[in-house]
DNA sequence: TTAGATGCAAATAGTTTGCATTTGT
DNA sequence: ACAAATGCAAACTATTTGCATCTAA
């Protein structure tokens, strides 16, 4: 391990976490996949990399980076099963269609002066944050 | 069926649902319960109104609801089940702890602005959005 | 060195399905 | 009247667990 850490790979360090081989492929498919990807699609991705990891290290590995907001699972279309997004400077945002399911991302929208507003009226700590517009993206606005 | 319907009775009908009786007895726990219930607790809940109304009923009308933005499944804790939230005027915004999993919600803060901004870019219908951060609440922020 | 993390496979539990029957409109 | 929704219970499938072993720090 000589090579730089990654930003993720030091928060998981800093927390006290050891960055272990199952942890840090995780972290590698979902960078790789672009971070929208279900927990299926992670295990798939994984187990192409290296067989050896079990199921159970990957479910391990997506509850420890979820804890440590550094994805977070969100519900896309109808699936029971959630989707990981990475947030990659702690925040993410994007906009689901209700109909088709599209997810249609966007950039920020100024959520840092509310972040901070509302640290510090309720003394709490954040570290990122998920906004979601739910509505009908435009192929489906005309179909209707 | 006399009384005058609800909001929310009213965009099933809206959308060409027909109002069932399983239907309204979700909506009315997941109201009743302030809109914030794993499916275990609106199983519970719905059951404790009515023995007579399925379990698979109660989870294809959180899926009908979900899908006419009227709850939202999200994510809190580690669980793998998600909390229904109601979106009550179209949206909702709360902070997770991302240690003790506590919920912490807030009022509004001028998304409406950004909402009707990103319909005019993007062409789209939006009918609701859900912001939440995730960070340390006041009492694991001082016991860390 | 040693607490923490892993892999395995079995156990669990939450959700979905198929279909005959009932219900809202 | 009749398409849509229901209840049931069986079938599924994703996730979790317990534990002996291994490994990052």
């Amino acid at each position: 391990m000589s090579e730089a850490l990654s930003t993720r790979a030091r928060r998981l360090l800093d927390a006290g976490h050891k960055l272990t081989h199952a942890r840090l492929t995780v972290l590698r498919v979902l960078e790789d996949g672009g971070g929208h990807m279900t927990s299926a699609e992670v295990l798939d991705g994984v187990s192409r990399l290296d067989t050896a990891i079990g199921r159970a290290s990957v479910f391990r590995a997506l509850d420890l980076l979820t804890e440590l907001s550094i994805i977070r699972p969100t519900y896309i279309g109808t699936s029971m099963t959630p989707t990981y997004v990475l947030l990659p400077d702690g925040h993410h945002h994007h906009i689901i269609c209700t109909h088709c399911h599209r997810v249609i991302e966007f950039e920020d929208c100024g959520l840092e002066q509310i972040s901070a507003e509302l640290e510090a009226r309720l003394h709490v700590k954040l570290s990122g944050h998920l906004l979601e517009f739910y509505g009908l993206c435009e192929a489906c606005l005309k179909a209707s």
